[in-house]
DNA sequence: CGCGGTAAGTTGTCCGACAAGATACTAGGT
DNA sequence: ACCTAGTATCTTGTCGGACAACTTACCGCG
């Protein structure tokens, strides 16, 4: 039978689907508010069953990138698609190339120690194993906003210890990614507001007691295991973080 | 356009299904990390087909309770459940009671006024329309934590004047999905950390200068119409918000 | 005891069909 | 001519069965 595309025939068809329709909408081949074909002619148009299909739109509907009414059609949900989503764009990074600047690196150190018991817990590890931790002030346009402190489980980079210095000069997403083939399923982000210590409003650049917005993570593989625990103190004036709630509410009591 | 019907309108089976599940989930029943019974036993259970049921999985799924594996089965996600997550928990009222305390509701007043430029625009209203305008200072356990400036476009509430008293009292989505049929289908919240300034401080009866978490958002109704814009002053310790990041961000570049 | 192959079980995908809801159009009445 | 009600026809939601792809566990063999 005429099997095609032998390498990506590991991940399902509808996760190819829903890639190719996000792409359809990013790119404005789908404009934002009109209404997709029907689901017999898309999936026909695709060369995909309809049930795979409706897959690939469950997952855009609950990304929010369409909406379906039953009876009416498929639409591609309103434009106001959020600039700096906390629960989209993981990473300093991404949050710094999203609000228009250039993302740079300073005062970049890392060293491997033992986890103390709280990290441990977090990273579901055996109390003082060692982990690396990696230490860096984050600038956009050259100028510092964030100061950040991520550790990761030692055993990820036994093998290839160099990809530690690779961390202080790129995001540590791209390189768990694109040099270890760790992909983050999912985190659990926590923040609150806070002033400025001493040490860290050094390392930033301004007066102690400044506002600044304190961040700690952590991220798990597609596994379930935690791979990354981060600490982040962001300037309050750097970004504008915005979070998309979903619905519906809860019903019961 | 005349009002939507108030009657319980007949919602798809896969809804039902999905909330039967998760209440099978939060109850205990399903313990976490274990298998749930295969997709042709628990549609023959739940008495749907197996097209529904996996259309209520793909939403669970989406919302981390469960995770799918091909060939293995379809799991409860282990039980690490975020406490007060601020892309499910709608209103302060539910962050208060997730903290485990009573919600109470102070200085309560409301007015009509004509909207600002700028609300007309984040409402999608004509410019000077009237909007219903509520303030409260919200209590846990009768100690002030969150000021909250709610503002509602007025044809809402336009047969129905005596339920902005009814919002001096209760939550306004309660408000909205109870005694108007407004169910809130997703919101939009962008926040920052900021400082007391004389008037904040007074209403909150905290020092000048105290640190807070303002919160602004848009609520949309299922149909995408804006119907609730809010402002919140969060006392830095009252609360410690949560996100759920999901992935995977990563497309082209 | 270790190892490999096989069999059973589970999720992913496909096909065809009908039911339920929404919209557009048409026929009828005023 | 205008409005209304009913219908035609489109759309998404649900159903049932079947097979393919993948994982796990069992069992036999060396």
């Amino acid at each position: 039978m005429p099997n095609q595309n032998l390498e990506e025939r590991a991940r399902p068809r509808s996760v190819l689907v829903r890639e190719q329709l996000t792409q359809r909408i990013d790119s404005g081949a789908l404009a934002a508010g009109s209404r997709l074909p029907s689901e017999p002619a898309l999936a026909t148009e695709l060369g995909v069953s309809r049930a795979t299909l409706r897959e690939a739109l469950r997952a855009l509907e609950s990304e929010g990138l369409v909406r379906r009414m039953w009876g009416a059609g498929t639409f591609v949900a309103d434009g106001r698609r959020v600039t700096n989503s906390l629960d989209a764009n993981f990473g300093v990074t991404d949050a710094i190339r999203a609000a228009g600047m250039q993302a740079g690196i300073e005062q970049a150190r890392h060293s491997m120690e033992p986890a103390t018991d709280s990290e441990a817990a977090r990273l579901e590890l055996q109390p003082g194993s060692d982990v690396l931790v990696v230490e860096r002030v984050r600038t956009a346009d050259g100028k510092p906003v964030v100061l950040s402190r991520d550790i990761l489980p030692g055993r990820l980079i036994a093998k290839q210890p160099e990809l530690a210095d690779e961390m202080l000069k790129r995001s540590i997403y791209e390189v768990l990614e694109r040099d270890l083939g760790v992909v983050i399923h999912h985190g659990v982000a926590s923040f609150r507001p806070v002033r400025a210590d001493v040490t860290v409003a050094r390392r930033l650049g301004v007066p102690r007691g400044e506002l600044l917005l304190a961040i700690w993570q952590v991220d798990y593989s597609e596994d379930g295991v935690p791979v990354l625990s981060s600490y982040e103190y962001h300037l309050a004036d750097a970004f504008e973080f915005t979070v998309l709630r979903r619905g519906p509410g809860r019903r019961l009591s």
